[in-house]
DNA sequence: CAATGTCATGGTAGCGCTACCATTTTTATC
DNA sequence: GATAAAAATGGTAGCGCTACCATGACATTG
């Protein structure tokens, strides 16, 4: 005769109350709410009326604990506040918040070694699924990725080797495409100009390379990179640079919007006009591309697509009918605008 | 004699391995991991190397329904996109990131509705602290934050009566300081642009409001207002529109960067020039405003710090030393630049 | 109509951990 | 050196839930 411990949230009723109210079993309380079709439906209305009339709401953890696996997303982003992650984010909220998961969500700073140990924490979890941004996860990462024993989609690029699944588009097929919109604009000494460059950077830079090389107008003086963290006003600095090792540019494909920004507002600050004296070609398309004067041109990328095409794959996967297709390339856009109408 | 059900993890280590391979018991294992102190160092050093050896992680969700409290900070923010908020989470994530504690972030998009539909499932998760964005709750939510049994923090503004702790900074002054400062820069027919009018915008616009007033240059006509979400291309439309209404505008105080930005373009779209022709001021002071041609002003806001103070504060009461000061306001601070130098 | 299958429901036994109490060992006190 | 107090350690009993198996009521089959 042990006097209940009542811990726990102060009394707040557990399935074993609604059971009782309803006159049934914990079990068909438990099926009634996870397995609703296994369960009569006399008993169903019953169980629902109990749980509304306690105000029931099951203990996640426990679920968890019991049924040996949690119902939690965990999301993998190198930043919050870049815009760009924020809005695969975005989407991935927007995808989960009617179901039953949860999201977990980790910043790695850019960091492979935070990335593994926020692996190290989130996989010992059994999460439901893993979303990663990125294909260069380090071989730590991979493994831990490869035996998560959860459906796992890597974000943001194509590549070759998915661990598990993957929704991106090419980055290199990105940067080309901005340069080669560059050069057939009538630009002929394009400079690339980019602020920390990741991984994706890179594949853009060598995109811009391939353009360039295959028009034989590359010259590596032409590019201006930084490992610093991007911003408006790094852009400004940056094309000063560019400009100070080669006063004769009259193009730059940057490596972001933000960066694109700063390109344009140094323009307007040099009195160099634009896209007369200067093209500017951004990449991502944020919003404020379209707002700005002159209107900038940039590569449109799918970000929110991005998010809600991996919660669906993820989804699809839980339930078992894992997509054929595991490596979906969503493409970018060309939005050609009047920064690069000469 | 059952066989063991050998669910969770295909075989991870559990305390009880850890415990048989150093040769104690287990609680005196999770006493090691949790209270070290409560353990002589002989056996805190045979069940740390125990850990090392078995790779030994806690299960967080037998750890939450043993100990009936989640290691897990709620975290509510009206969006994930919104640079201001975005600061806001990653001042949380980066405060809370070596410690013990998880992050579980809510979108509310901006309702009171989602926000206490969100709040309805992370009160019943028993987390260690919950911090939420705005003082405006409705009574629902502001009762389940009440009842939490956790300590809570709402952040962004002050306001005289918080649920429990507050940290943030006075919209309504902000306002008020932006619009002083375009006054006393000789500007007279100042307009306030504003998008997705949520309650902190409002009280900036009672900011704006008051100082007008005490000018004597009050007039309903220089508002110009959108419940539509904020963006630079609506700071744009925004200016027509308040242009066509007011021709006379000769300054603008905008809600937010993003307008301001828009307004800008605008100007230059119009060949209006800033500052001569019109001043402007934006809100928060995003890193591209010193950027901008011309650079603009706008109030400095405290978005980063907000956060890790939020958590900051929310630790200490966690760890019952309850900050005397239960509401901190952080301030802003106006950061006069060109766009305003008549 | 017996044999077999299917459905709806329930009982039991944990999931991995910690609260609570009991026990043992060490230290402090007179 | 006896006694009290404190520190260190362990055993037991759950936390709230679900996996697994068992049961009984029907339906289906030849």
């Amino acid at each position: 005769m042990t006097k209940p411990r009542s811990r726990r949230g102060g009394g707040r009723p557990t399935i074993a109350d609604v059971a009782r109210k309803a006159g049934v079993g914990a079990i068909t309380v438990s099926r009634a709410l996870r397995e609703p079709d296994r369960v009569s439906q006399d008993l169903r209305r019953q169980i629902q009326a109990a749980v509304e009339e306690l105000g029931y709401v099951p203990d996640p953890n426990a679920r968890a604990l019991a049924s040996a696996r949690a119902d939690v997303f965990g999301v993998l982003v190198p930043s919050l506040t870049n815009n760009v992650f924020a809005e695969v984010v975005r989407g991935i909220y927007d995808s989960l918040s009617d179901g039953p998961f949860r999201v977990q969500l980790g910043n790695t700073h850019y960091s492979g070694l935070e990335e593994e140990r926020l692996l190290q924490v989130f996989a010992p979890q059994r999460p439901a699924a893993l979303i990663v941004a990125g294909i260069d996860q380090t071989p730590t990462s991979r493994k831990l990725l490869e035996s998560a024993g959860c459906p796992v989609v890597q974000v943001m690029e194509t590549g070759p080797d998915p661990v598990d699944m993957l929704v991106g588009f090419s980055h290199f097929d990105g940067g080309r495409t901005a340069t080669e919109h560059l050069i057939k604009s009538g630009y002929r000494r394009i400079g690339f100009i980019g602020a920390r460059m990741d991984p994706r950077s890179q594949r853009r830079l060598a995109g811009y390379r391939a353009a360039m090389e295959k028009a034989g107008l590359f010259d590596p003086r032409l590019i201006t990179t930084t490992p610093l963290l991007s911003s408006v006003t790094l852009g400004r600095e940056l094309l000063r640079d560019a400009l100070a090792k080669m006063p004769a540019l009259d193009g730059v494909f940057c490596n972001n919007d933000d960066i694109a920004l700063g390109v344009l507002f140094e323009c307007h600050s040099a009195a160099l006009d634009v896209p007369k004296t200067i093209g500017i070609v951004g990449f991502n398309d944020l919003e404020m591309m379209q707002a700005a004067f002159p209107p900038l041109t940039s590569i449109r990328t799918p970000r929110y697509e991005i998010g809600r095409r991996s919660v669906a794959m993820a989804l699809a996967a839980i339930a078992g009918r894992r997509p054929e297709q595991r490596v979906i390339d969503l493409g970018f856009e060309l939005k050609p605008r009047e920064s690069t109408a000469r």
